[in-house]
DNA sequence: CTGTTAGCGCTTTCAC
DNA sequence: GTGAAAGCGCTAACAG
């Protein structure tokens, strides 16, 4: 490989002329700029990674911490990891995985030795591990979730309450009083992520404070049946039913719902808000609120990407404002005319 | 962060001596080796990454070329990454991900900047640029998937041809004599991978010997129905199906048979070839020759890291053998007894 | 505007 | 068995 003497001599300048013309740092005549950019082609020059690395005190390269249970829903985490990467390379960073049992311990590593210039976490559930490491490495993180404290870290989420206002006033607009949410399995709440947590908060208190009758409900199993049939049989008038729970629960839905004679949405109204999965392409399309990793990974990386080059870490919590998508799953209730354009 | 220089003070040697006490490539009397490893862990010492690679010439870090087409099959291109990287770690390497766009590019990337110590190829498909890219790279690649020409090659990928005879032997022991082959999307054939051919073109040739009566269909969509109408219609006395197409077509498979009324396993037996479906746990289990990642991506990484560590690389291509996993879904055709254990 | 040079923190000869 | 010192290939003062 080329190094930077080689282009030095085949330009006649010195190396600190080369490393100039290819940083920009500090003005270079356009006659010895056009040379040094001559032979760096003809050379086929790439300034060594390490070499640059080691002086400038700089690696530019992300960790992507994700823990990557073979088991949960595999693509979405693919989707975040994707979003992360794309994103990094626009900044000019690189981005290595740490997975499994290395994504707390690789964490740890890739800062102690400069691997990494800074860290993204993924796959963050409340009582993370890495949130306390986070505050103790002096190393720029960055959370794609909330853990339970985000005092001292740098955060990027959907607003999950926002998301759940927003689901109920999509519902309400459309003339629904009586409503329901499928919400995660009981477990989950207790030990897993935080989010259904605050769905199920903004839930309650927003259809309280608009005085809405409404059932929440927790599955038990991978299937929407059970669900569906506690909620016909509490709130029998239900015409309004909001989803922030499994993919399983979601994509069976659908057929639940109709196994009791209901249909979407000339009986009942559906949104599915705060998930990945893609509702626009279900047999029965469903309207949504989605989480979306493009909006949480780019300003996550792009938050990182300041701390690292500003050298100092600003803590701060950003939640990204939910947008409807309409699929066509929420209609009048039964019985009353469709609104006016 | 503490340096080689602070350790050294700490224990009272020559940084060599801090350096080779923890490389290990020369003697070191153990009392000296414990004060410097009292220092190490007192300072907590981790050698920055950077200044080792520059000086070694060696990163540690293999960079992963996986294009991930945002819509195919996301879960298997996670479980590879997953592999890859678990395995790396498991010789002291870290994985850089280069994705989409940069697939291509970054591989260039990382070997021209020695950021990378090698590179990973997956989702390799037939006329695969990345094979001459390569070829030219004078750095050590190794593929998982076979492109069209492996020669100067290190590739690593399941034995198709293998598979298929495998899955015929299962049907021929169990008695069956007319057989059908659901294969892959005549375009997949045309441009895509070449696994496809390879297993096709083992089946007939195996067929053929045998001199079994089959048909081969190619599905048009995502869906089972219309493939399983074909062979009923082509040939009717068919009892043993043999699945090497999309994740979408085994999944529906066992209801498309049901809806003519034919029922795993006692009216057609079934195996699914060439997959990473786990079709153990679908609604109806079937027998399976699976793609095993986790082989794949543990002998590829070892061939890897052996051509680093030799400065030197063999071109050759290995194949994993094919391993039968019974989930059920074969059984002696109708009318026959089951044979005697 | 350009050149000289001192590091960055290691590994690895080369001496002893 | 141990130490001294020469790089590895850059970046970024520091001098002109």
């Amino acid at each position: 490989m080329a190094t930077i003497d080689d282009v030095a001599k085949a330009a006649g300048v010195s190396i600190s002329t080369v490393s100039y013309a290819l940083s920009g740092k500090r003005s270079i005549t356009t006659a010895t700029r056009d040379r040094v950019l001559e032979a760096v082609v003809k050379l086929g020059y790439q300034p060594n990674a390490s070499a640059r690395t080691l002086a400038a005190n700089r690696s530019h390269i992300l960790a992507v911490t994700a823990p990557l249970h073979r088991d949960t829903e595999q693509a979405a985490h693919m989707t975040f990891a994707l979003e992360v990467t794309k994103s990094a390379r626009s900044h000019g960073y690189d981005t290595l995985l740490l997975v499994d049992d290395d994504a707390v311990a690789g964490m740890r590593r890739t800062a102690a030795t400069s691997l990494s210039d800074g860290v993204v976490v993924l796959d963050v559930d409340a009582k993370d591990e890495r949130a306390d490491l986070a505050r103790s490495l002096g190393h720029p993180v960055v959370f794609i979730g909330i853990p339970a404290s985000t005092s001292g870290l740098m955060c990027v989420d959907m607003d999950f309450e926002a998301a759940a206002r927003l689901a109920i006033d999509q519902l309400v607009e459309a003339g629904h009083t009586a409503i329901a949410l499928i919400s995660h399995e009981m477990g989950i709440l207790e030990r897993g992520s935080n989010f259904p947590l605050r769905f199920l908060d903004g839930f309650v208190a927003y259809a309280e404070k608009l005085g809405l009758r409404y059932v929440i409900t927790h599955p038990t199993t991978n299937r929407a049946h059970e669900p569906v049939e506690d909620i016909l049989k509490r709130l029998p008038e239900v015409t309004g039913i909001v989803l922030n729970t499994s993919a399983d629960v979601t994509s069976t839905f659908a057929n639940a719902l109709a196994y009791h004679g209901r249909h979407i949405p000339r009986d009942v109204s559906v949104i599915a808000a705060g998930g990945t999965l893609p509702t626009g392409r279900l047999p029965v399309p469903l309207s949504a609120i989605p989480i979306d990793p493009q909006a949480s990974c780019w300003t996550a990386v792009g938050l990182l990407v300041g701390a690292v080059e500003a050298g100092t870490v600003t803590p701060r919590t950003i939640l990204i404002e939910p947008e409807y998508h309409d699929y066509g799953s929420v209609a009048p209730p039964p019985g009353r005319p469709r609104k006016a354009a």
